[in-house]
DNA sequence: CTGAAAGCGCTAACAT
DNA sequence: ATGTTAGCGCTTTCAG
């Protein structure tokens, strides 16, 4: 039908024959009213099906609970995970979850922390790994410099400040830790020509499982130039592609690292594609631990990130102390969860 | 630090030395001012990090255009894709896209459709399919005329409408087609006991699956005996559940067909567990075609559900002649898609 | 115990 | 071309 108009809080005062400030009071139930009248509002509204308007309460009120999730796309089961944890504790607090993706987009990301911050959302989170240039650092600074200046705050989930003093609160796995162990792993079955698949110069996550890979292979005694990475960046399609041309050109790896599950999957697309088999020609491990990761063909040995609980541990912290959250970083710790997709080499390892 | 005050519109208009009628007319471009004037305001509200405040625009302008998403959860792969495509169909149009998870609880349903609708959400689109009980169809029915006599559209997407005469849009896929023409395929291999796996009776989008199975098995003769439904839910592991008790006490189905996509992961699992090879012992088929179906063990031969189109489909809709689009209903086709889960059954079926 | 009235920050007439 | 002003719907002193 026509947009008839939103019944006000004027209405019902009538209507139950009181003042505005009268159903204000019962409806906000912060101040004592006889259950008489009490009742009497009540009874109103519920008859009008008032509700109030949020925007002139929080115009008056000073803002609302409402935390803004920022992050490349929701279909990415990592970053749904972090933002269902994100969403549970926002929701645990009884704050609103304004959801938005950026594809990626710079640009994007900008226009949407702005949007937040009209609509005062008094959280904005930004979720995932970044390529970490200049205008990045630039970026991350004015977002927490103007979020501070109004009364919000910045949180960094899953990805670094560019500068400790810049007033964000950080959650962040450890890569670098995460990719050195499951990289010890394959070491440990024999394998010494591994491969890493998904490389992403100057993202931030990427370039610290690179570092833990790079450190893995370095403790077991071998050179720096055994290490081989291959930046193909993240997704399946990438993985798929860059496994492909890898096994064209260099098809003397036993085993690859990739960069996370999903480039795994491409990884083992491709390898059964050329007819190899895994475990046993080629061992691969991934990184996060999907939820279908141990559907894959073999059941994925990974990384286990709790990403939910990187979610929920970004606003409780943000929540838990507002103003001493600013410059603090929190560290999760991975553990290597393991399936069948790692065997020792086809041939023994010459070095042993 | 402390929150400072937010910059308000009248900050800038004494910077620029001009009105706040001014700094209003050069902000919103709907109104001409000269150069001049315009230059400096601009520099004025640049130099102070101005952000106009939505909640006072929203108050007086009439509300701002944002759609709120209601889902389950945002990890299902399926529901993350539907809510990719109406995110993004949103974003064409410069809308807000709010996303709320409910977890499967009426209750919190309820409560964020109210939410909604304190915060002025013009279309509210829930998706998924539901258990369609009289409380479910009391709810929608309230819904609707709430959303409706506040002059927002109230959409279901990937549901149905209680009640045709309901002032709501619906977009759903013919899930009963898709199911027929899935078990179908199986059929034409040479099964002959099918079993259903992931019944949810009273849920609207299982229960089509499950007439387009029976009809499938009408079609080709078969007693309506040799239906076989497992009410077990969703999920991977309610699948894998099932699975294994399947197993154990009726081993001698041919092939399944399963509720959805992960339902055939779990599915997929427990055969292995049983030492099944699929498809050579025991044939397998999913439902949505989710990104990582063709990743499973063997790759998945499932229903194609145009998921992301499904969202946008639903705010195009709704968005292009909203007082239309009350009592509408948009059907979206589905086709399988043939991968490897399928083979003739072991032993050449007795009645072929 | 309850009502009147003063805004919250902004836009849109209406003046000048 | 720009300023003045009256609200938008609500909460919250401040009176009565």
């Amino acid at each position: 039908m026509a947009a008839r108009e939103r019944v006000t809080i004027r209405e019902v005062a009538e209507r139950a024959g009181v003042s505005v400030a009268t159903v204000s009071r019962v409806l906000s139930g912060n101040y004592p009213v006889p259950p008489a009248t009490r009742t009497r509002v009540l009874r109103a509204a519920k008859a009008l099906d008032y509700v109030a308007n949020a925007h002139a309460r929080a115009l008056v009120g000073g803002g609302r609970k409402m935390v803004a999730v920022v992050l490349r796309q929701v279909t990415s089961p990592f970053y749904a995970q972090v933002a269902e944890g994100i969403e549970a504790e926002a929701a645990a607090h009884g704050w609103l979850c304004l959801v938005g993706a950026t594809g990626g987009d710079p640009q994007r990301e900008m226009e949407f922390v702005q949007l937040m911050r009209e609509e005062g959302a008094r959280l904005v989170v930004l979720v995932g790994g970044v390529v970490e240039d200049d205008s990045y650092r630039e970026r991350v600074a004015r977002y927490a410099q103007a979020l501070d200046a109004s009364g919000a705050r910045l949180v960094l989930c899953g990805r670094p400040s560019p500068d400790p003093d810049i007033p964000a609160l950080v959650v962040e796995f450890d890569n670098e830790a995460g990719a050195l162990a499951i990289t010890s792993h394959l070491l440990s079955a024999g394998h010494r020509r591994i491969a890493f698949l998904g490389g992403l110069p100057g993202n931030t996550s990427l370039d610290a499982r690179v570092r833990g890979y790079r450190a893995a292979l370095a403790a077991h005694g071998l050179p720096a130039g055994a290490a081989h990475v291959v930046d193909c960046g993240l997704g399946r399609a990438a993985g798929h592609r860059a496994m492909t041309e890898l096994l064209r050109r260099n098809p003397d790896f036993t085993a690859v690292v990739a960069g996370d599950d999903m480039v795994a999957a491409g990884v083992l697309r491709a390898a059964g594609e050329a007819g190899l088999r895994v475990p046993h020609d080629l061992s691969v491990v991934g990184y996060n631990d999907i939820p279908l990761a141990e559907d894959f063909n073999p059941p994925l040995t990974t990384v286990r990130t709790p990403s939910e609980e990187l979610g929920r541990a970004a606003v409780r912290l943000a929540l838990r102390d507002p103003d001493r959250a600013a410059g603090i970083r929190h560290l999760l710790g991975t553990h290597i969860v393991v399936r069948d997709s790692v065997a020792p080499p086809p041939a023994p390892a010459r070095d042993l």
